[in-house]
DNA sequence: TTCATTTGTTAGATTTGTCTAACAGAAATA
DNA sequence: TATTTCTGTTAGACAAATCTAACAAATGAA
């Protein structure tokens, strides 16, 4: 899979990153390095090396210290910065723990497209210069502070049959709430009842263009925006 | 590559989503179809079939209709949400061109973990709780208001030799900006005067433990943010 | 200088995912 | 019914990315 925007794999970008990170720091980069950061074994190293030496990005010799070319520096610094500002997004405004957000942006920079990784900095940018917004963010959009439930909020097991409402939030716990937003339950989503559900009948409802079953209990964690109850109008997803 | 949430590749999940879609429509799925919606050949539709079907998640024998299992069903689902999630955080929030956040959303929507897929629907919902901030982010955020330039920006070349300063923005065009971002002039990252410039002679920065050399007309589109310049410390990355 | 240890390469295998070209089966049409 | 067209499969090739096992080179210590 060549990424459109080096022309190279994400592995091989990864490779070169790793360099770039090395180098930074050890004045030296030898195969052994490489694959003690990737956790590849060393024999995965030096065909990745001999792609990235065919490909000028790299200078490098049968066992001898490997160095960047001015490409290859271009590409591993643009590779880092995708992956510390997709970092930084996962970790200062999702929260998301180091951990695991190291482990996402690393695979989700090779994907990045140029515009959206601009956008994705202004955005930091946005933010940066309203600290009012930041704020909010830091303060109400954490694990702790559970979302303040609207006044109007409508209950998707109070929808008439066949009349339609937008998702406004998930009020359940951690686990409710993931299998929920992997059926495709998340804000702004246009979901229909179907068939009301009753003590021991589940309720059928349509998301996008698909019926599901949802037991009476979870179906009540699932709340609606007030007012603009069309039917068969689908805001997201052509 | 295997994916750690679901335990398949990215491309057999794009299959499974692709299937998914099409039943959402045509009652049926064949390899033709999928061929056509993925932009790959039938040839390569077959294999992936069997691949799919090997580990139960289609239900498939040759030259018949293709139907998704429970398990297919789940993960098609799932793939689907995350990219309607990733999707609408680019078009919605970052303001990205629908058809850019499509392919982004596609490509990245295979390694998103459990945890930040949920924290990015949290933040959605927490957006539309908040009717003040998405005003905000829908006015205030688009490409054609420029960012407002704070009161108190320090330039970067009006820096100490010696001294930090974390970046506030760039002021720049689009393309010397994306220059800057690609080398890693982000907001919040701590960047050190090396040696100051002059009309001809380039500014020398390190960021992130590497020299750069910024001529002086770029350097002056990189603002930084005012007070604590404390030398040798980041913020950022460890 | 010789031997042991560390480091790097090669050989050979495997999986995934794609392609083109050739072929086979099914459906539609004449 | 016979023939054409559409659809799907197979065969064979290729590139990328990894592994283990075996080997080779370089380094360091005795
Ligand atoms: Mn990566
Ligand atoms: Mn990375
Ligand atoms: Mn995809
Ligand atoms: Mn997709």
């Amino acid at each position: 899979m060549t990424n459109a925007d080096s022309g190279i794999t994400g592995s091989l970008e990864d490779y070169l990153e790793t360099i770039y990170r090395i180098l930074a720091r050890n004045s030296v980069a030898r195969v052994k390095d490489i694959a003690e950061n990737m956790e590849v074994s060393p024999a995965s190293v030096t065909p990745a090396m001999k792609r990235l030496a065919d490909k000028q990005l790299i200078r490098y010799s049968k066992r001898s210290y490997i160095d960047l070319t001015e490409k290859g520096l271009f590409i591993a610094r643009r590779t880092m910065t995708r992956h510390k500002l997709l970092s930084r997004f996962l970790t200062e405004i999702l929260g998301i723990s180091r951990k695991q957000a190291e482990s996402d942006a690393c695979a989700m920079e090779h994907f990045l497209s140029e515009s959206s990784m601009e956008r994705l900095a202004a955005f930091f940018e946005f933010l940066a210069a309203r600290p009012e917004l930041q704020a909010l963010i830091d303060t109400g959009f954490d694990e702790s502070a559970p979302l303040k439930i609207g006044p109007e909020l409508l209950c998707l097991t109070d929808l008439e049959p066949g009349s339609s409402g937008r998702i406004a939030m998930i009020n359940a716990g951690q686990q409710v709430r993931r299998e929920l937003i992997d059926s495709g339950f998340i804000q702004g989503t246009t979901v229909t009842l179907i068939r009301p559900g009753g003590t021991d009948l589940p309720f059928i409802v349509n998301l996008d263009g698909y019926d599901q079953h949802l037991s009476p209990e979870i179906a009540e964690s699932v709340l609606l925006h007030p007012h603009r109850e069309q039917t068969g109008e689908d805001d997201n997803e052509k």
